[in-house]
DNA sequence: CGCATAGTTCGTTCCTCATCGAAGCATTCT
DNA sequence: AGAATGCTTCGATGAGGAACGAACTATGCG
């Protein structure tokens, strides 16, 4: 017991797993606000509110501040190389077993991922897309294929806006452990499921959910 | 969540009080049993090896079954890599403040320490034998000095027995933050104090209480 | 000014998990 | 063989903490 640094204090709090997530997400350097860190580890915004500040307790985040919104980001490299370290045990370790989440179930097939779609449905909408060179894709980079503005201008999106985030990215899929779409175009994709009443989003929760006539549909546009 | 590996599985095992402890004691890279585990870890033999279990299951331990003995050890490099990382973090956002376990107070004058005394006493014990150079100490490493012998048979201990222990070996006292003394002679001064009933040992714990008389004996042996 | 958005705080509920005593195996000693 | 040691399993207890809804504060917009 020759207790030096508390770190089992530090470890606990990685250790909870919508905390997880939110540092997960935060790896990627970007500092995210505190609803977009509620959607990545698939809690309440006053859950993540609460774990937030605690993982500010704890030292591991800092907090910028912009008007009404409020950036959490990683403390520091230090902060990040620990959890690269733990990461890297945890897939040394082997993939045990995906731990389900307070709501799982029809999260696996479909589900929001930010602002676009995940799950089943959206990594062979991505495959399907790729196979008729729509997009084209070279390990994790996405770009637009020749003939991507004319087929998604089709269906009422344009691809040819260029806001700040870039069209097109892949995502890691938890569900599948493989990519789907994300980025702009993803954002669009979900934003015209949506619109179209192909789907519902169940309330308070990540899961989408297709009625049967919208699965035809989004099969015909995208999985034909 | 682009949940990759389990994070939070790893982490959390990390996060409980008692295992990291236990982890702590095997970053000195020796296999221990679980019952020297759980008088580091400061718990029952029960609750650690149902910690150990966990551990084990985690792939965080090899376990080496030698006879009626089970030594665990870490299970790696990569393991150890992890658990500085995660102490640098810790030490880094300060340490807050010492997380009394589930039994405080009367552990920080006097409490055992596997098998020999820890605490503001041996603290205090190992100072004045190294002050009179009855003990020679050269950073970590501690010594007998020439009257040690002597000294040390005039009240029943005979420091020649060459067991495969180390005689001598500091120990860091969490508490005080620095070191006390171990190995065989720690523990033969330990016996000593019990046996002539200094002290007694709090029922299930580590704290060990001195008598007045007791003190005064102790004081007058190794304090003077 | 209202109204909407972003976030926190509060209070409650609920479930996990750490803890320990007692009892059960397993191994070694005599 | 019996006794002793080392460790695990079982069962019961209890506390910590994760989760959410509702209410509250703060910033920005029309």
């Amino acid at each position: 017991m020759r207790e030096g640094p508390d770190i089992a204090r530090i470890a606990s709090l990685v250790g909870d797993p919508a905390r997880a997530n939110m540092l997960n997400a935060l790896m990627g350097g970007t500092a995210l606000t505190a609803s977009e860190l509620a959607l990545e580890a698939g809690v309440s915004l006053p859950t993540a509110s609460s774990h937030l500040s605690k993982l500010m307790e704890g030292g591991l985040l800092t907090l910028a501040s912009q008007g009404r919104h409020r950036y959490y980001g990683l403390a520091g490299p230090q902060v990040a190389g620990m959890i690269e370290a733990i990461t890297g045990v945890a897939e040394a370790v082997g993939p045990k077993r995906v731990r389900p989440g307070p709501r799982d179930g029809a999260m696996r097939v479909a589900r929001v991922c930010y602002d676009h779609l995940a799950g089943e449905q959206a990594v062979a909408m991505l495959d399907r897309l790729v196979e008729k060179d729509i997009l084209l894709r070279d390990d994790r980079e996405i770009r637009l294929g020749p003939s991507a503005a004319s087929h998604f201008a089709a269906i009422g999106i344009d691809v040819d806006a260029k806001p700040r985030r870039p069209v097109c990215r892949a995502c890691l899929d938890w569900s599948v452990r493989r990519s789907h779409l994300a980025g702009t175009l993803g954002a669009a994709i979900l934003d015209k499921i949506l619109q179209e009443k192909w789907a519902r989003r169940e309330k308070d929760s990540r899961a989408v959910i297709f009625s049967p006539p919208g699965k035809q549909a989004f099969d015909r546009v995208f999985l034909s």
